[in-house]
DNA sequence: AATGAATGAGGCTTCATTCAT
DNA sequence: GATGAATGAAGCCTCATTCAT
């Protein structure tokens, strides 16, 4: 009551002791991977700390409750995910389109395969209110600008608005298929994810292509 | 004890006599809205059933337990998105391929608007266990098998596998904009789904040139 | 409220009428095989109108509540016993003991045998408050004083303090020992009630010895 | 989830800790104490913990249904039972029949006034499916099987399988009758035990006394 | 009288969170 | 800080009973 900000949806706060820092990422792996596997709502925090192998009191002196866990969880990842991008995009900066979305949709396949947590993250995300959403979508927006900033380089004709929704698009839809790509067969996933980027370069093809022309 | 062999995610039974068939209806659509508002599991029998100025008692006449009554809205859902997809699309059988594209994408946006379940459903229907996923999986299948012949019809010459896989993507890519465009204001929305049609659009026209050309 | 009497465990009225008659007969005979079936607290009251192929409204007319429903099978059920008990005595007016005994026992076991409810009715009839119990105290008292009334004449010479605790002690016995045989099988329940036979034959010469001796 | 092997109905784990296995032992005396009062069905795990003064979740901490804790009552009431059984007959070894009858028909008469459940437990558990049932089965059948060797001692000459009759007649009429004194007062219920002392005497003593004669 | 849909109190159980040690 | 026992609000569901037709 005193310290009302404690129950905000956050840890409370991120320890920087190794100790305790080995701990808090303890947690955390544990709480994406209950998460992953039984998505937020079934999982305990119970189950949570004892996959950490902590008690839940520990689990309570870093995360006043679980929805702040699960913001741990998704911030952790959102930060990843924005790493990533950037170094892959900033890695290829200048090189042909279609080179730079192959790396993109390549690392971000990578990205989710490692992440247990991916799509329980994206998909609780956005339902959930407070924190988290407010953190998926500012690393959504950042993505989205980012893209956008690298369209414009390719098409500078493209008028402004235009890029912004190309761009939000572009991210929406390669979010999506990796998503739904899930529900698929390793070999039928792969496919679909192949698609898209066959689709995604027809698209793009065709909105630089008339700049290109001119 | 009596109904030991219900327990299945089904309605007990479907009432025909139209005070009942009302009820059933007003459970359903009060079931809709609430799953629509705060997601299958924040979502509560009580609530459902005061929605529906019921008691949960007649609630659970027609239906035994929770996931019934979302399998009811599902299949309700589904089978008026099999419905729209086939009236559609028949109705327009033979018209140019952007034609019959704006029109189904079209229509779902319309179903979408009227159907407060349509993002809960979908959202959790794959997520859950059982009957549910059975049903959306099926509806999902439909559309695609359906939206696989019709392009095989455009496209004569593509191998079957090829189209399977580019209906798919057709399908989760409306799908998934459709869906991701919920999270936008509605101006930016329909910018999105234009923008999703042009995509597709420039991809159908890559996939049916080769052909034409040939 | 008006009609306080309502309120009480039994039936609300017996039936003369044919047609009302036979309907309540069967509700009778549904409630005991439900009841001998599942107990009478996972006793349904949907269940037995089911099973009387009735409706539950219709049971209701005939029976306040669920307890009341009980009270009629075991009221039912002691009538039953009661006569039984009598005409076996009765016929056997002066015959030797043993013989007596024998027919007693032989006829109740015919009777657990022909009566589906007789295992549940006793198991709760004395756990149950109200109504029920005191039919069954009846019942009991009834049977125990008319041994009690042989059992004076076959031993004259007996206290009457003693006669009364003798002949409920051979009820409580036989009874018990019809009952715990319920939980064995065929073969060893017979050798069962033999031997108890056997055991209360030896007691009897007993008591009745002294007598004879002197 | 975490417990998912648990569902048995047994105690989640019997603590050792001197505050735990006070709360442990408290929930099992209320528990025993609501059971004798209403009965299994009646009871209510609130009242349970209620009794207790405790919440219901440290009831649900320890036990994981219902049932467990009639379980818990029930097998430490059978272990009582055996063991007491174990020792009066061990001390009395080889004492004259009457005098361990005797023993034997007042420690239980003690027993069952010690302890509040006995009753309960004892006319629940061979209804109940499960656990208690087998507990209750192997109690009694420990009871019968020692009183068939002590039997076989006094009266070597008899056949192994009129043994094991004759000691089940024994056992099933004592527990019996210290069940059906319950319904009496206490003056007529040490009359009915005594007596039931005095029945059993005869009994065995024309089962001892031909083999004496010999 | 008969029907069976409607009602809602109340039971069992889970699990996020607190707090004494 | 760490622990994990304790708490109790809240959810799902059943079933005895009522009442409109």
């Amino acid at each position: 009551m005193l310290f009302s900000m404690e129950l905000a949806d956050r840890p409370r706060r991120i320890p920087t002791q190794a100790r305790s820092r080995r701990r808090y990422e303890a947690i955390l792996d544990a709480a994406a991977a209950v998460f992953a596997e039984v998505g937020f709502d079934a999982a305990t925090t119970e189950a949570i700390a004892a996959r950490a192998d902590t008690s839940i009191g520990s689990l309570y002196q870093f995360f006043p409750n679980k929805r702040a866990l699960f913001t741990g969880v998704a911030e952790r990842l959102m930060a990843r995910e924005t790493a990533l991008f950037d170094a892959v995009t900033a890695e290829r900066a200048g090189a042909p389109w279609p080179e730079l979305l192959d790396a993109v949709v390549g690392a971000f396949v990578e990205l989710r395969e490692t992440e247990p947590a991916w799509h329980a993250v994206w998909s609780s995300a956005l339902a959930l209110e407070g924190e988290v959403k407010d953190t998926a979508e500012r690393c959504h927006q950042h993505i989205v600008s980012r893209t956008a900033a690298i369209l414009a380089g390719y098409a500078p004709g493209l008028p402004p608005a235009r890029v912004e929704i190309v761009a939000a698009l572009l991210v929406e839809t390669v979010a999506a298929m990796l998503f739904a790509s899930l529900r698929y067969d390793a070999t039928r996933a792969r496919a679909l994810l192949d698609e898209t980027t066959r689709m995604v370069r027809a698209y793009a093809a065709e909105i630089l292509a008339p700049i290109d022309a001119k």
